[in-house]
DNA sequence: TACAATTCCGACTGTAGTGCTCGGAAATCC
DNA sequence: GGATTTCCGAGCACTACAGTCGGAATTGTA
């Protein structure tokens, strides 16, 4: 998330290596790089090889929300099993009689609406860069 | 959950053995029994030892919603640990610069506010019991 | 009073996810 | 050719979650 946060921060100037960015956001490169691999094969990052390469986003920040990256890393939306996103209900046997199963699905289509309210270019605007730079 | 949902089906009908909810609902009964102490503890529920013992819910359905279950057994909604609820930011150094911090604050206030719209008295009516009762 | 039912309690286990490290191969720029 | 950087796979420590087990304390009833 905070990588992602700072590369739309970036965005527009070129790419950003990891190397930097994790000193700037104080986080692993290693792990990160990890991590971007997994946002890559989503479709939300490009990656550039070689020196001066590094890793762009592949859309606009105001086309990116929380939920894209959160779905990309963790999987679906989905508090408990018997209430994945989209999907039929399949996993379950009670269905019916389950009285627990309305408040997953709520809490779940909740998290998503939040989730996928918030774009990028929101976040920047509303965040100060971790460190500020010279004007 | 679907303990707490079961109890609150037969609220006002004297107390019920966990041997019959596990029964009922298709749980491992020593699991409740585990799940049931902490939820003792939290005082949503008394228990009364001995034959013909059983559980009962401390407090109305219509008092208890999902929220209160939740915090019970899984401690305070906290999608991070920078955001959790009601205490003053303290295990963050970053603070201001994060630039998620936002998506994890809006996510643990929209989470709370749909878990403690629901109580259980909504999910008994809305829901059937999952072995019907002869009339 | 004995017995069965039931809560109460603590310790233990297996599995999966998360955050993170390491070593190395491939591409790209100067 | 060398530095930079992405790409890739394997592995590790820690924690939470779901579940099991054995046994002690309490209480109603025959």
């Amino acid at each position: 998330m905070r990588l992602m946060v700072d590369l739309a921060r970036n965005h527009g100037h070129g790419s950003s290596s990891l190397h930097v960015v994790a000193e700037r956001e104080q986080l692993p490169e290693a792990y990160l790089e990890q991590l971007v691999a997994i946002l890559r094969k989503a479709g939300l990052v490009t990656g550039k090889r070689g020196a001066g390469g590094g890793y762009t986003l592949a859309r606009d920040p105001g086309e990116i929300t929380a939920g894209d990256i959160v779905r990309a890393l963790e999987g679906p939306i989905e508090p408990q099993v018997c209430t994945a996103e989209g999907d039929p209900v399949v996993n379950c046997v009670r269905e019916q009689g389950c009285g627990t199963r309305l408040v997953w699905l709520k809490l779940q289509s909740t998290i998503a609406t939040a989730l996928d309210g918030m774009t990028l270019a929101e976040l920047t605007r509303q965040t100060q860069p971790t460190t500020s730079v010279a004007p």
